[in-house]
RNA sequence: GAUUUCGUAGCUCAGCUGGUAGAGCAAUACACUUUUAAUGUAUGGGCCCUGGGUUCGAGUCCCAGCGGAAUCACCA
């Protein structure tokens, strides 16, 4: 039977912040969550460490800044016995992960932003008086795995030969009231008892991120992909800019928006699906080379390559062409690939794909001759539907000859490429917003391009004629009214702006989340998202 | 949205053809002054996801719900 101070509620003493415009279940569900949270043994025994630390007169959450001097993964790396005397004060910080009680020694293994590294704690080091109280009341009542805490001391090599600090001063930095999930590693590196659960790995990211193996590998790798597009663009003499997220018409992509509604203007307001259309008003306004890392909103399914939130690098080059593009797109990531990860070839699953320069360029039509032995230039509409019955591929009335090509392609083609491949000159009818091409009737100047049977960028010669602009726009409203939710809405400011003159322009958007899958070697897009979007959890 | 599958201690996981729960790690206590997945001894810890049903009896079987995952559909 367990006592009833087990069962201990988690009171807050001050009445919770609750926001005004929650509905009343939501306000239910808020305090269900705060009252009832029931504590469970460990966390129990924390709370009472941490009123006996108090007690102690030790402040578990000191405000002073802590004078960290090194971290682990630089004095694993610099220290050597011939050299120990630049180690002889050292001060280090970071979270416990393990701890070895020895009985008048303990050995505590921390945890910084770059590694672990090893305390090597003597009782009579710390207390070298009668008094052991603290080492008592601190070291060996008071301390838990997940703690964050300072040492001082000198660096020196254990028994073993692991490098590590023989300790002067223990500060406890912060108490952990929440047992992390326990994983283990042995000497050949082989983890124990791994976190695999999806749910906790998402939901508490900042868990995972301590807990699990590559994590944080992961993460800062993305943001060397992203400084390494940042410095290519910015080398080019290209302006980074913002846009707004908030638009009364989603534009520049076909896709359904998220809406929300603004109170002062009383307008619905949508978040944006795609910047497109924002960038090139900047184009017109007399910048020559603009790029913006924009974060897409787009509300529809959700797996693992699906997050109803996601980044697009886009960037608009005055003056240019999509030829022009395919040679700078595998320039730039021939580029990235090496920055983030010293080679051009990356491992994804079973295949290994080379970004190095340059990439097979393949028409649609003769890539869906290759894969379905069809010739579909010349078919019209109910030429397509005969061949995608043949295909096997389901149709609805609503598409139109260009969504039924995509169709095609998409079932047929789409996963064969694997190593980065250029799939260009497009049906007008699924590219709204691109050029007419230059010799080729009925198609448009726009690319594709696939990597690991995945679509990751998108470019055109951007349609710059304001009368036809017009003309497309009004043929994507006649798709809407045969029932394609995804058809674009008319934005006339943007025809306002074209009409001013847009300079001829190639224009490109990268799915980054799938670019950073890539160079990281990940298979789901939760892993290269710090928080993907997840179900609320229940109160 | 559809199908399949999973949900047991803080974590990782056992639990057979139904008989009201087990291990390792973590926790608590003790021992051990260079350990390394430390060790030894002892102890505590479970609304077996939730709600119904079948049954003398359900962690186990059935139904519904919630949550996760996989596959498919839509999309990037």
């Amino acid at each position: 039977m367990r006592p009833s101070g087990m069962h201990l509620i988690f009171l807050i003493s001050h009445k919770p912040y609750i926001p005004y415009f929650c509905s009343h279940i939501y306000k239910k569900h808020y305090i269900q969550l705060i009252m009832q949270t029931t504590l469970s043994e460990q966390e129990l025994v924390r709370r009472e460490k941490l009123s006996r630390l108090q007690a102690a007169g030790i402040d578990p959450y000191p405000a002073p800044l802590y004078p960290v001097t090194h971290h682990s993964a630089d004095i694993k790396a610099a220290f050597t016995e011939e050299n120990k005397e630049a180690f002889s004060k050292v001060c280090v910080a970071g979270r416990i992960v393990s701890i070895n009680d020895k009985g008048k020694v303990f050995f505590i293994k921390i945890q910084d932003s770059k590694g672990i590294f090893q305390l090597y704690v003597k009782r009579d080091e710390l207390c070298p008086d009668e008094d052991k109280s603290f080492w008592e009341n601190v070291v060996k009542h008071g301390l838990d795995l997940g703690d964050i805490i300072g040492a001082t001391g000198y660096v020196f090599i254990t028994k073993t030969g692991e490098t590590s600090l023989h300790t002067e001063t223990i500060t406890l930095l912060s108490k952990s009231l929440k047992p992390l999930p326990v994983v283990k590693r042995d000497e050949d590196g082989n983890v124990h008892d791994a976190v695999t659960d999806p749910e906790f790995r998402y939901r508490q990211r900042y868990a995972d991120l301590i807990v699990t193996d590559g994590v944080k590998e992961t993460f800062v790798k993305i943001t060397k992909m992203k400084n390494a597009i940042r410095e290519y663009l910015n080398q080019q003499g290209a302006l980074e800019v913002d846009t707004p997220v908030l638009q009364s018409i989603p534009g520049g992509a076909a896709a359904r928006p998220f809406i929300t509604h603004h109170n002062a203007l009383d307008i619905p307001l949508y978040l944006r699906i795609a910047n497109e259309l924002y960038l090139k008003r900047l184009i017109v306004g007399g910048f020559d080379f603009v790029y913006e890392f924009s974060r897409n909103f787009r509300n529809e399914g959700m797996d693992r390559t699906h997050n109803p939130e996601f980044t697009v690098l886009e960037f608009y080059v005055a003056y240019k062409d999509y030829y022009w593009m395919m040679e700078t797109t595998e320039q730039m990531l021939e580029k990235v690939a090496l920055a983030t990860n010293d080679t051009t070839v990356a491992k994804v699953g079973e295949n290994e794909i080379n970004f190095k320069a340059p990439y097979a360029r393949v028409s649609i039509y003769d890539a869906i001759k290759e894969h379905t032995g069809f010739d579909i230039s010349e078919m019209d509409e109910a030429g397509l539907r005969d061949v995608c019955k043949q295909l096997n591929i389901p149709v609805a009335p609503s598409m139109g000859r260009g969504k039924l090509i995509d169709e095609i392609f998409g079932e047929k083609c789409e996963s064969n490429y694997i190593q980065p491949t250029f799939i260009i000159d497009y049906p007008i009818e699924m590219s709204p917003l691109t050029k007419k091409h230059r010799t080729k009737a009925g198609l448009v100047e726009r690319f594709e391009l696939m990597v690991n049977g995945k679509e990751v960028a998108n470019a055109y010669s951007e349609l710059n004629d304001p009368i036809e602009q017009r003309e497309r726009f009004e043929d994507q409203l006649s798709l809407m009214e045969r029932g394609d939710d995804e058809a674009m809405f008319i934005d006339h400011d943007f025809l306002r702006a074209l009409e001013y003159g847009m300079p001829p322009t190639a224009g490109i958007g990268f799915g980054i989340d799938r670019l950073a899958m890539m160079l990281t070697g990940q298979s789901s897009i939760q892993d290269v998202l710090f928080f993907p979007q997840m179900r609320p959890e229940k109160g």
